[in-house]
DNA sequence: GTTATAACCATAAAATCCCATAAAATAATT
DNA sequence: AATTATTTTATGGGATTTTATGGTTATAAC
């Protein structure tokens, strides 16, 4: 499978709706379904996005937690429960349901962030502001980091 | 086959119709019998659901209990003496039982629940509330889950 | 008859399809 | 390398379909 990488801000028409970008929906092609899922996400004010399939295996794994793993039930509820199978236009494009857009504080752009296995979307701005806290912190813990080594 | 996603709240009109979401038809439109078999839940006060299909592969798992395993007769008593096949109208509703209703204290509206292979019917209110306890629970658990990773 | 159930018809909102276009990216040519 | 042609992409809008919901009429049960 291939991966989520870069980030593209793209903007919401007039009716909600809005482009995935290319190189994401291309990372999709080889999908059953035709079309991404998406959560509000847990530790963020963005949007969790992945394939199906993705999805699929995240319950399945849950489900093979150990029975006396307290949190199974609840993960594995959360997970059908709270997924929004988003299916592609013609064109790419997708509706964000309006409650996944307010916990994101997106209105008129958002920007999607690729996360290898998964992306998310932001609200542009507050994108760029979590961006320089993460870096921040990564400078004060990792001083001398260099990617790649 | 398809699986039950998402939560769609749905009014139930002055007959006691509603409308099973569209996607969940959807799930549905492969199997011979065109609605859905509904019981009470064991666990929440609240309707639990399924396709017919499943619900025979069900029986057959009940069947290949030990003869003398005590929980097979409960088991298979409740899954066909409970169980209530409703067929969808032209336009896709049901008409819940009265009682199903009373144990899931459902009066005017109520969400559809995917659980995956199957769903279950809520009051809204009684739902949002267990969903937020289980988020808490999630949290507490798992401070920096990312759905995705 | 009365009551409950099923079939039928209607409608507003939402979602989807279809077509068009300008900008951007890619490929081809000189 | 620079220019031109071709394709892809993001975006927009109108037309059509689907969906949830309501009401009305027919049919069956008691």
């Amino acid at each position: 499978m291939s991966l989520f990488l870069s980030s593209y801000e793209n903007r919401l028409d007039s009716k909600g709706r809005i482009s995935v970008p290319a190189s994401f929906r291309a990372a999709l092609n080889s999908e059953k379904f035709a079309g991404v899922v998406l959560y509000r996400s847990f530790t963020n004010n963005c949007i969790d996005g992945l394939s199906m399939s993705r999805m699929e295996v995240l319950a399945d794994a849950a489900d093979k937690m150990g029975v006396f793993d307290d949190t199974r039930d609840d993960l594995s509820a959360m997970l059908f429960a709270d997924a929004r199978p988003l299916a592609f236009d013609v064109t790419g494009r997708i509706i964000i349901p309006a409650d996944l857009l307010q916990h994101a504080g997106i209105t008129d752009t958002a920007i999607f962030v690729g996360r290898g296995n998964s992306f998310q979307i932001w609200n542009p701005d507050a994108f760029r502001r979590a961006q320089n806290d993460a870096l921040a912190r990564l400078r004060k813990s990792h001083p001398d980091l260099v990617i790649g080594d």
